[in-house]
DNA sequence: AGGTTGTTTAGAATTATTCTAAATCTTGAC
DNA sequence: GTCAAGATTTAGAATAATTCTAAACAACCT
């Protein structure tokens, strides 16, 4: 993993969301370290309360904002594996989710190079995909 | 498409559900009829509104009940494609989903048979995966 | 400085889902 | 067949997840 210095990540922070249109506020400098400090995947609720404990006055509505505002500018990806809470995910380098249906945890998995061979039906326009796996994962088929 | 009689249909499901331990209802064979009936994927809602009309009496929590029993039963898949409300599926055959970001859509997409070659971590045990394809669906790349 | 636009805030509103307790139905034991 | 046990459905309340609203604030351009 490639460490970024502070100002570096700042400067690439400004730079994603210029490319659309959006500001690097204080918030949305908040909501990604809160991304990049503990990469389990959590949901915008866990965001909220993480967040604010470096900022307090954080409200709820900014959270979902700045996530929002994350995912347009490339920098994190939504990820909805079940019902429920939609979760957020700051590594952007290609690869799948795998989900175990025992204890929900979601694990960051490589994906082999030659995937996109996907046929889609002519004229569909594909700009990425997701893939999640569903299964037990290696604590859990311990456990039993 | 192999056409399957009703009666046939009826078998299936009493079979699927009873290997779960459930049984075969009026409501559960209402839900299941509308999947069928119209496969755009709708959401729980969407089916409660269109089971109502041949259902009136039934109510909100069955629904979710009976989907999460054809669920359990290998009867339909569940499809998280965003934020938002889940959506369903009754195609049982190994597929993945087209999700155009313009109209919302979700189409049914074929998978190249050697997908399944993603390495997941040791010990844990894969038992399904979800590909989901984001991008513009043919229609919407016509209009635009 | 002044106007415009982008962002944040608190809280209300809406949407999605689950829970609860009572009523109903099925099934198996007698 | 009748009855108890367990499964299922129901209406509505409760909870969870997300979006909306209007006002305040901030940054940017001139």
């Amino acid at each position: 993993m490639k460490a970024r210095s502070h100002q570096q990540d700042e400067q690439h922070l400004t730079e994603q969301l210029g490319a659309t249109g959006l500001r690097l506020t204080p918030q949305r400098q908040q909501v990604y370290d809160v991304l990049l400090h503990k990469r389990d995947h959590p949901t915008a609720e866990e965001v909220f309360i993480r967040a604010k404990k470096a900022m307090p006055e954080i409200s709820h509505a900014t959270v979902y904002n700045c996530l929002d505002a994350l995912v347009k500018s490339g920098l994190a990806r939504q990820v909805n594996v079940e019902r429920g809470a939609t979760r957020f995910c700051p590594n952007m380098v290609e690869h799948g989710h795998f989900h175990c249906s025992a204890c929900g945890t979601i694990y960051d998995v490589g994906l082999p190079h030659e995937l996109p061979c996907v046929a889609v039906p002519r004229g569909f326009k594909p700009e990425g995909y997701d893939l999640t796996i569903h299964g037990i994962c290696a604590d859990c088929t311990k456990k039993k």
